[in-house]
DNA sequence: CCCTTTTATAGTCAGAGCGACCATAAAAGG
DNA sequence: CCTTTTATGGTCGCTCTGACTATAAAAGGG
């Protein structure tokens, strides 16, 4: 932080970019937008925008967030900062620097263009064409660390409405690790750790489904999960 | 990443600041600088500088490494990228977003003052004041990186030279975690792990020491660590 | 030269955690 | 009534780990 006059300091331009993850019938979806001018006109990006002179990058990535997705209340979702892409180049108008954030949706509602974007929509994960800028690799990034905050922290309620069931919780694990889990093992490790989840009262149960229904349970007060909830190690049961 | 024309993009400072770690005497020490200028004249602060126009954000930490360090051979040593510091009005100068990078040194060459910087010295994880603007989040932010990184990758070995002992490969963690371990246990973890640590053929041994002289093993090739080598969980045996 | 100290290394044993199962309960659909 | 489906409860054995004991190989002091 030393030498402020010696060094001829270029100016840059500071983005946030957004990697939104949601979970859409068991599966995993991003949400981009598709570009409408050069370069990569066509291409689908990551949702983001320029950080504003009296903005943090987190607060700039909270504000695109809300205008992408089109919800009101965006105070209480999960934003995480994953890494930042500053290799000169990567953006060949201009130098950009990006602070990428993942995050985590509950329920999704269906993409609505924002004031900006052109067009934005669900894409399952993995089934988007490469995109635009070095956006691939911004999102691969996230969904790296978010499979990995799964296994030694309790984020994966994150992706969970406000009350859910176990299955609902699995499902999220098996969607983001793209692998199968054995449920009774899976509701053993998930009880057993103090503040992960805990019941609802009431005794609620779910309607609509087949079978029994689940019980229901809310998002505990803990953070961390010791020991860790390991991911199968490759050669695990197909799902 | 839409709307360039649509955002009047103020332009921002981008600086590299580096967390630098090593080991002397089994106790974790970071590299500080003293500040020569105002603000936090006197005070002492995170290595660190402008992103110069032709640089990404680790190859202008990297350079930092090598003048605040005054290491030749910087081009092998981990760097590791924490994460992006954006607040507005965190330096009262000017609008300055900052990239922070966790690096891990195997020896520590004393410290040199490098061409920019005024003084440099190796302080004491803990024994640091209150540092200049907000170092001392980077630095914890840091050391907690490094510390939960120990946990699931063989980073450990980055602290050490190209050959060590398990006994300082150990210290590595007792003085990152600020707990003791217990050796045989510690070792068994290691071993057991394909890929952490190869034996040195030559059945080389340390001397200079007092007790019976120690096997010597290298880094291997593995980079992760599963399961991984959990820290005592907090009313473990004391050191 | 013996004995103590120090450090490295080997081994033992019980308990926790987990993977792979099997069994039962409670709903819907025929 | 029976099958299907999903949720939930439990068992068994293996692995890993924490705590601990034992042996080996050096230095230092009498």
């Amino acid at each position: 932080m030393d030498g402020y006059d010696k060094y001829a300091h270029e100016p840059f331009a500071v983005t946030a970019d957004l990697a939104v993850f949601t979970l859409r019938g068991g599966a995993l979806h991003a949400l981009l937008v598709e570009r409408g001018q050069e370069p990569y006109a066509g291409r689908w990006a990551l949702p983001g925008g320029f950080v504003q002179p009296d903005e943090s990058a987190e607060t700039a990535a909270r504000r695109e967030l809300a205008e992408e997705t089109g919800l009101s209340d965006v105070s209480g979702l999960h934003l995480e900062q994953v890494r930042t892409y500053s290799e000169p180049g990567r953006d060949p108008r201009m130098r950009v620097v990006s602070v990428a954030f993942a995050a985590l949706l509950p329920d999704a509602p269906e993409a609505r263009g924002g004031s900006d974007a052109a067009q934005a929509r669900w894409v399952p994960y993995g089934a988007a064409g490469p995109l635009a800028f070095d956006h691939d690799r911004i999102l691969a990034d996230a969904h790296d660390r978010v499979g990995a905050k799964l296994e030694y922290t309790c984020l994966a309620t994150a992706f969970c409405p406000p009350e859910f069931t176990l299955g609902e919780l699995q499902q999220v694990y098996e969607a983001v690790w793209a692998t199968g889990l054995d449920r009774p093992n899976f509701r053993r490790k998930v009880l057993a750790t103090p503040g992960f989840v805990e019941p609802v009262p009431g005794a609620a149960r779910l309607t609509g489904g087949r079978g029994k229904p689940a019980a229901l349970y809310r998002a505990g007060t803990a953070t961390a999960l010791h020991p860790p909830l390991l991911r199968p190690t490759r050669e695990g049961r197909p799902a």
